[in-house]
DNA sequence: TGGAATTGGCTTTTT
DNA sequence: GCCAATTCCA
């Protein structure tokens, strides 16, 4: 044994070393910015196995997928080199952990087995359904708001009713009814969203005893990796997990917590130590990734924030080249000095594409940047906003298959029940849900009986026929995806009132219970998808079905694609349209699925249709990155955690965009300002050698172009790290003007400055007793403080546009009855 | 019912 | 400015 220890821990510095060897009890790992941490956390799990910890017991929570698929390489590379075989660690993010936790115990759960993941869009669909539901205007209560509100509360562990009884004023007592409502639907598609993953889970853990000694059992060891991002679920889902042994081991850096906003607690790391008082704290500060100047920088910059704990970052490398700051006319300019430069470097210093990353704090700074990339002829990728999974045609064919899965997930067949279409338009689709309703029958049933309705109803014929045909093609598809000899289901007798696990959960569980037998160690503890080991040498394979060759989800997703008629659709609609990039990428879609059979079958993992919709839902952006792809990358300051590029360069370093104006604008929490720094300091460190920050004089915003005022975040960092070329051609002196141009910039906005000059006059004579004007800050009974945008008169009533704290969408308020108070500033 | 045309809203970040 | 969603029109 004392041979592989020595490999696994060769090369690592002594507290690298140190964090690597302390196994037993609670361990926080405080890794700054390139300390090498993924490499320590490796060799840890390495250093676990070698002294004979069973790799089954072992627990590995990533960020991302991406993330986990490259510790598990890591992780048994390692252990090869040793000699000794490391399949069999489960590394997972917390999203795919918690899936997999509740298909094993559904009941424990309350959930159906086949319950379906719904992704952010279907989310605000469904509360979109739930607001219409209960009769509330969608302006007042926008979905978008209301979804973040539950969204936060679930992160919180707050269920609909815990929520309901704090909320302390009129919009949260109405996002509660909401929620409630929400939860109905999902419940009723038998779906839950990307938070339930969570909380359902940390619910279970905390309430059933007898699960969550079976799981502290099984994963007794336990290391959670970018701990400064784990929100409250995830923190107690951890704590639930190690409480009875305590081999918990934390690594992060606060200075990089960056998802504050989606409900990331950095104080679950910043008292993790007052939470285990006896845990032992190692500091990783020495930085092998930047130069001494990069650093400096960033050392400058986050010294600033307050709430951090000290860290001092150093590096035995380079001073290296100064960092180049540049002032350009706007961001074309920008565009074109950051590809003249990378061109530049990749000729004369021979580095590849793939050295070069382009950052920028939102998505739609990528649009230039894109161009320029493509007229230049530099290969380039993107972790897009607007990803693959989410484009119309791909999320349609997911929808099949969903509800191929999930036969009463309403949600997904609504998306696609008339597409194409099959004259079964709002108001047919209207008339079998209420049928449906009627009779406690999901819409796939309803369609199947859609023969009683007919009378009542009134439906059109080729609406009945349709309907008919696509209850009959539904269950054809999902006799082929479980393996079911019959086609006869969709005339199956009456499943009756109200289906729980109707049609074919009996096979399902069949089969899993069999795939469980056949290898139980197998297929729980080879992690979630298609990432697989490579070392798998001579496991059995555990098929889905002994004797039956597994159903190919390629081979089921051609087949829903030809008989649903979407091919033929997409096909007709060519005429130099979208038509074949669309099919294109339902090509591509399904040549994706393709690997997905290929990855399952060479690991003899079942890979079942819920595996594969549960992995196409997990995915994110960054996940889909290539790391061999030759290629420059671009993407957001978001997704750049945890990578590092020789040359790194930063678009649009300017105040309103980093930081982003949500954290300078009125109302702004503080902490929102520490974590746009956080943010800039997380770029700055991806950097190893070259830095470019990038400043555009004028940029275009929303239609409207822009002035600009450089990031204040230069002025926290010493000039001698920068070397600053200004290329604007134009004026000297004006940054102190503001965001905006003084003189007006464009006709709108002098059109948007005549309107209100116009409103304000009128107002201005109408207002009562002329104390409220646009700007003022007004306290309300209910909505508490806000601040006038805006202020009209109409007829005898003066209406005023009021944004609250708290309270995403403006109000418009009649004053006479508002009962508005003033408040002095 | 489907396609065109207009509006409106949006822009933080994502598992 | 762009996209999606809604509305309008045939």
């Amino acid at each position: 044994m004392a041979f592989s220890v020595d490999q696994v821990l060769g090369g690592l510095t002594e507290p690298q070393r140190e964090a690597a060897t302390v196994v037993d009890g609670p361990l926080l790992v405080l890794a700054g910015a390139g300390s090498g941490k993924t490499r320590t956390i490796t060799r840890r799990i390495a250093y676990m196995i070698a002294c004979g910890i069973p790799a089954s017991s072992i627990l590995a929570i990533t960020f991302t997928n991406k993330a986990a698929g490259e510790m598990r390489e890591r992780v048994n590379h390692l252990l090869a080199e040793a000699g000794r075989a490391g399949w069999g660690v489960t590394v997972a993010t917390f999203h795919s952990l918690c899936v997999r936790i509740l298909r094993e115990h559904a009941e424990a759960a309350g959930l159906s087995k086949t319950f379906t993941i719904y992704d952010s869009a279907d989310q605000t669909k469904a509360i979109k359904q739930a607001i219409k539901d209960l009769n509330l205007s969608p302006e007042n209560f926008q979905p978008a708001a209301v979804h973040s509100a539950i969204s936060k509360a679930k992160n919180d562990l707050k269920t609909a009713s815990a929520y309901a009884q704090e909320a302390p004023a009129f919009f949260e007592k109405n996002v509660a009814r909401i929620y409630a409502k929400y939860e109905a639907v999902l419940a009723g598609n038998k779906a839950v969203d990307f938070d339930d993953l969570l909380l359902k889970t940390a619910i279970m853990l905390r309430d059933n005893k007898d699960v969550r000694a079976k799981l502290q059992e099984k994963y007794q060891y336990i290391s959670i990796d970018e701990y400064q991002d784990t929100n409250h679920a995830q923190f107690v889902i951890a704590h639930m997990l190690a409480m009875n042994h305590k081999n918990i081991c934390a690594t992060g850096d606060p200075d990089q917590s960056i998802y504050g906003w989606r409900g990331a607690n950095i104080n679950n790391i910043l008292e993790f130590e007052e939470f285990y008082p006896n845990a032992k704290v190692v500091l990783l500060e020495q930085n092998y990734r930047s130069t001494k100047t990069i650093l400096k920088a960033a050392s400058a910059l986050i010294a600033n924030n307050v709430k951090r704990k000290k860290k001092e970052l150093w590096t035995e490398n380079e001073t290296g080249p100064q960092i180049t700051k540049l002032t350009l006319n706007d961001e074309h300019h920008e565009a074109s000095e950051i590809v003249r430069r990378i061109k530049e470097a990749h000729d004369k210093e021979k580095l590849d594409w793939d050295k070069f990353a382009i950052f920028y704090r939102v998505n739609s700074l990528s649009r230039v940047l894109e161009e320029t990339l493509m007229k230049a002829g530099v290969p380039y990728q993107i972790a897009r906003g607007t990803e693959f999974y989410a484009r119309k045609e791909i999320k349609d064919v997911l929808s099949y298959l969903r509800v191929v899965a999930n036969p009463s997930d309403n949600v997904s067949l609504e998306r696609i029940i008339n597409v194409p279409g099959r004259a079964l338009g709002d108001t047919s689709v209207a008339k079998l849900a209420a049928f449906a309703g009627e009779h406690g029958l999901s819409l796939l049933e309803a369609c199947g009986r859609v023969d009683e309705l007919a009378g009542t109803g009134g439906l059109m014929t080729r609406a009945i026929t349709s309907a008919k045909k696509l209850a009959g093609q539904f269950a054809a598809w999902r006799a082929m995806a479980y393996g079911q000899p019959e086609e006869a289901d969709s005339k199956e007798p009456q499943p009756e009132a109200h289906g729980d696990d109707p049609l074919f959960s009996q096979s399902l569980a069949d089969m899993m219970a069999e795939a469980e037998e056949i290898s139980e160690e197998i297929t729980e503890e080879n992690s979630e998808f298609g990432v697989q080991n490579s070392e798998l040498e001579g496991q059995p394979a555990a098929a889905a079905v002994p004797g039956k060759p597994r159903v190919k989800i390629k081979d089921l997703m051609d087949r829903i694609v030809k008989e649903s008629g979407m091919e033929g659709d997409l096909k007709k609609n060519d005429g130099e349209d979208q038509g074949a990039d669309k099919l294109a990428n339902v090509a591509e879609l399904i040549s994706v699925a393709a690997e997905f059979d290929a990855q399952c079958e060479a690991n003899g993992l079942p890979g079942t249709l819920d595996d594969y919709l549960e992995q196409v839902t997990l995915v994110s952006d960054v996940d889909r990155l290539k790391d061999t792809g030759g290629s420059v990358t671009l993407m957001t300051l978001h997704a750049a955690k945890g990578l590092e590029f020789p040359f790194v360069a930063m678009a649009g370093c300017e105040d309103g965009l980093m930081p982003h104006s949500r954290a300078i604008s009125f109302g702004a929490n503080p902490d929102e300002m520490e974590e746009e720094r956080r943010l800039a300091f997380v770029g700055i460190t991806r950097a190893m050698k070259h830095l470019i920050m990038t400043v555009a004089r004028y940029r275009m915003v929303r239609g409207e172009t822009v002035r600009t005022v450089e990031s204040q975040f230069f002025g926290e960092m010493p000039d001698e790290c920068f070397d600053e070329h200004n290329l604007a051609g134009d004026d000297e002196g004006a940054g102190s003007l503001g965001y905006r141009d003084e003189a007006g910039y464009g006709r709108r906005a002098a059109n948007e400055r005549r309107q209100y000059e116009a409103v304000a006059q009128r107002s201005e004579a109408n207002a009562t007793a002329g104390e409220f004007k646009r700007g003022q800050l007004v306290r309300h009974a209910q909505f508490g403080l806000g601040r006038i945008e805006d202020i009209s008169a109409a007829g005898t009533m003066t209406r005023a546009v009021v944004k609250f704290q708290g309270i995403p969408a403006a109000k418009t308020l009649i004053l006479q009855y508002a009962k508005l108070e003033k408040v002095d500033a």
